[in-house]
DNA sequence: AAGTGTGAACTAGTTCACAGCT
DNA sequence: AGCTGTGAACTAGTTCACACTT
């Protein structure tokens, strides 16, 4: 490679993979520690290790931004920390606004990692005129009918929603009109956005639904049959299995036979 | 399998997509709206708007699960909100443990999304005895000297870390050998665990990083030289860029060529 | 000898498009 | 007519394995 030019190297020059982008803030708090132990370099093995994930995965993703390492030697900690942090944008810094200062929105105010390494909060907005002036993790929270104006003067583009449910659309709403076109999204609910606004979600339920979901497989592995009748007992009162709604007998059935045991037919 | 008994069906049975389980809270919350709206009926295509997804994905995630819809018609709104639940494992509830009562932790105590759909705070666990006995969210803080006790006795088998990152190794250790087998980890590092346990991590930082790279690209994607520039000027010195350690011009570039609009060169 | 960088093979996930049921 | 369920085609992501560099 490094010796073909001529350019239009394949799709989209700069296309760093997706799944590549959200592994580098993993290698780069490794490096980071590395550094601090004034570590000078890495190999890819030690590194992934470290990072928890495996070392030919680590070389193709670097293998994205460029050649960085030395056959033979490894990465240098220092120059990769600059390389990534550079990649990720995070040589500049960025105003960041909080809204929706509850429990949450005071513990994200207050979370260490966000001062590091690039974010600075600017502002914590609340609706809640009582929180106005308050100073929450050492900021004075502000009204959200502020917001807009905030927004504006601070040149924020990343903002960070941790109000209930019921209000984050509206909320995000004015967030992107007044500039924001990237958003971090705690509230359980689907955000919609206009093309080239960026939404991540967090979402405290979704993870544990998630995990739930492999602990009950795990469970059954074992003894089988049983378990699940326990369950069932237990619960068939809390949650009815309704029918559905036309055929009762038809063909309605999981891809391995399933209600049978909890049907009461 | 109703009719094809003798199993082996295919690879291992129930084999749903890792991607499918992650989206199926997604449908069971938009459901369990339309549930409460009394809505009876959905099509896939208006539940994938709901869930913030197209409806080819939905309906092949739900042909994972078994054939639960009706040709002509859609989805029987209950009856899916019940399969979801119970292949999720939410027909049982899930005592959960919360390690690390700091603000994240307090804030984790009291969100409500914990206590609904199956999911029951057994304990607050937190090292600092002047935290043992005091309430948060209406539940006693519990000291970690008697994790294990509390874990067996609960039979708790999710387990949350909410602590600094410097101790969540060792609490994790000590979760999994009390027996619990999924982890939601807040902490910012990487847990190692033996085969069978599941960790989900969840990083503000991580998430941040990732809307910087992309919000970076947007900003260079229209006026692309002065912006960056700009820039480059504010945080030159704070993050210096330093040199490869072995050959300094050698063959060092992005795939395409890097640096050159932003350079001063 | 050691360890990167990367084509090639493979695996997982998504989207298409339409047959088939109601 | 309407909408699901799903093979088939496609796209993204991972892993292998080894040529190449130091």
């Amino acid at each position: 490679m490094a010796t073909g030019r001529t350019h239009r190297p394949a799709t989209r020059s700069r296309g760093i993979p997706e799944a590549t982008v959200a592994r580098l803030p993993l290698y780069l708090r490794a490096l980071t520690a590395l550094s601090e132990r004034s570590v000078p370099t890495v190999s890819s093995e030690e590194l992934a290790a470290a990072a928890g994930v495996n070392s030919a995965k680590l070389r193709k993703d670097f293998s994205y931004l460029g050649s960085y390492g030395t056959r033979g030697v490894g990465y240098d900690v220092e120059y990769l920390v600059y390389q990534i942090s550079r990649e990720l944008g995070l040589t500049q810094d960025w105003p960041v606004v909080i809204v929706g200062i509850g429990n949450l929105g005071a513990a994200l105010a207050g979370y260490g990692g966000f001062a590091s390494r690039g974010f600075r909060v600017a502002a914590l907005i609340d609706a809640d005129p009582a929180m106005t002036g308050k100073p929450v993790a050492g900021i004075p929270v502000q009204h959200s009918d502020d917001l807009e104006k905030i927004i504006e003067e601070d040149g924020v583009s990343i903002g960070v929603i941790a109000t209930p449910a019921g209000v984050a659309q509206q909320v995000c709403d004015r967030l992107v009109a007044a500039g924001v076109t990237s958003i971090l999204n705690f509230a359980p609910t689907v955000l919609s956005v206009p093309d080239g606004v960026d939404v991540r979600k967090v979402d405290l339920s979704i993870e544990l639904q998630i995990l739930a979901f492999h602990e009950q497989r795990k469970a059954g592995e074992e003894s089988n049959a049983e378990a699940d009748a326990a369950v069932d007992e237990e619960t068939a009162t809390a949650v009815a299995p309704p029918a559905p709604r036309g055929a009762t007998g038809g063909s309605r059935k999981g891809p391995d036979g399933d209600v049978p045991a909890v049907m009461p037919a």
